[in-house]
DNA sequence: AATGTAGTCAACCGCAGGCAT
DNA sequence: CATGCCTGCGGTTGACTACAT
């Protein structure tokens, strides 16, 4: 079948479907010349059958020279899971912080990752198991006499201790304290941050004590605060909490509620009641 | 080897916000 | 102020590929 039969012009006088190689070279030679924007206008300066959004999103998802063609790397993933627990389904605002990265591509990765129903994936088998992993890591190293160190390292020993990283602890509230277990136990590597400061230690003992009440976004507003990172933290609004406590607000459903049980209640013990109550390794 | 299913990715659609007129 | 256009965003779809049965 031939491609213009199949993704022929619509209604518009549009060509759809896949783009070639020779649409491409267009595309790519009308940016150089002109630059990225006034994307109506390609159709008429190259003689492109596509509309302006066509144009945009195909240079935006895949011929920007800025784009990185590997995989996702699991410090990305990480990044992704941490700002998404943050900012929900802003994928085009996660995407800022992952250079190279288009907002397709991470909500794409999401999508397959992360949000699939039912049984969990083998992707997200391996998220859990690299994050017990790490956990065992970490929690060994706990016990231990304080080797030297990485400043991460201690980062992470102070936000377990303190958000109860351990067997026992219960929290009220699974959604809040699920992300916030999510955000505050993995490495943290924030956008722009990606070697805690002593400055850091210091910042979230401070946030500690507002993460007891107001865990993720209090973690993250500190860090983000303190290093002048531009970013809005919606307030959970007049009504009492400050955190964006339930699923609505981070952008998540029911759905993702399983998801962060399935993906951070990694010994199986979430039991979200009707309270909402839930319990943390 | 054939078939079915799941995973991945590129692309489209509809909507909303910003801006110029 | 109202209107229309442009751009960007998030959700969804569909084709292709890899893997399992």
């Amino acid at each position: 079948m031939a491609a213009e039969a199949q993704f022929g012009c619509g209604g518009g006088g549009w060509r759809k479907g896949p783009w070639t190689s020779q649409e491409d070279a267009l595309l790519v030679e009308h940016v150089r010349q002109h630059g990225e924007g006034r994307w109506n206008s390609v159709s008429k300066l190259t003689g492109l059958k596509r509309s302006g959004k066509s144009c945009r999103l195909r240079w935006v998802n895949y011929l920007r020279p800025d784009l990185k063609r590997e995989k996702i790397t699991p410090q990305e993933e990480s990044i992704i899971v941490q700002l998404h627990a943050l900012w929900g389904n802003r994928w085009s605002t996660i995407a800022r912080s992952l250079p190279g990265r288009t907002d397709n591509e991470i909500k794409n990765y999401w999508r397959t990752h992360f949000k699939r129903k039912g049984k969990p994936s083998k992707n997200i088998e391996r998220a859990r198991a690299r994050f017990l992993k790490q956990r065992r890591e970490m929690q060994s190293q706990q016990q231990q006499p304080p080797p030297p160190q990485s400043k991460e390292v201690v980062v992470e020993h102070r936000i377990l201790a303190q958000t109860g990283g351990n067997d026992n602890d219960t929290r009220a509230n699974s959604d809040t304290c699920c992300a916030a277990a999510a955000a505050a136990a993995s490495t943290t590597t924030l956008p722009g941050h990606h070697e805690a400061a002593e400055e850091d230690v210091m910042i979230l003992q401070d946030a500690m004590m507002d993460l007891m009440l107001c865990p993720i976004t209090s973690y993250y507003h500190h860090l983000l605060h303190h290093h002048g990172a531009a970013v809005q933290l919606t307030d959970g609004g007049g009504g009492g909490s400050c955190c964006a406590s339930t699923s609505e607000e981070y952008g998540s459903s029911e759905e993702d509620g399983a998801t962060w049980g399935s993906l951070w209640n990694l010994d199986g013990e979430v039991d979200v009641d009707g309270a909402g109550a839930c319990t943390l390794w």
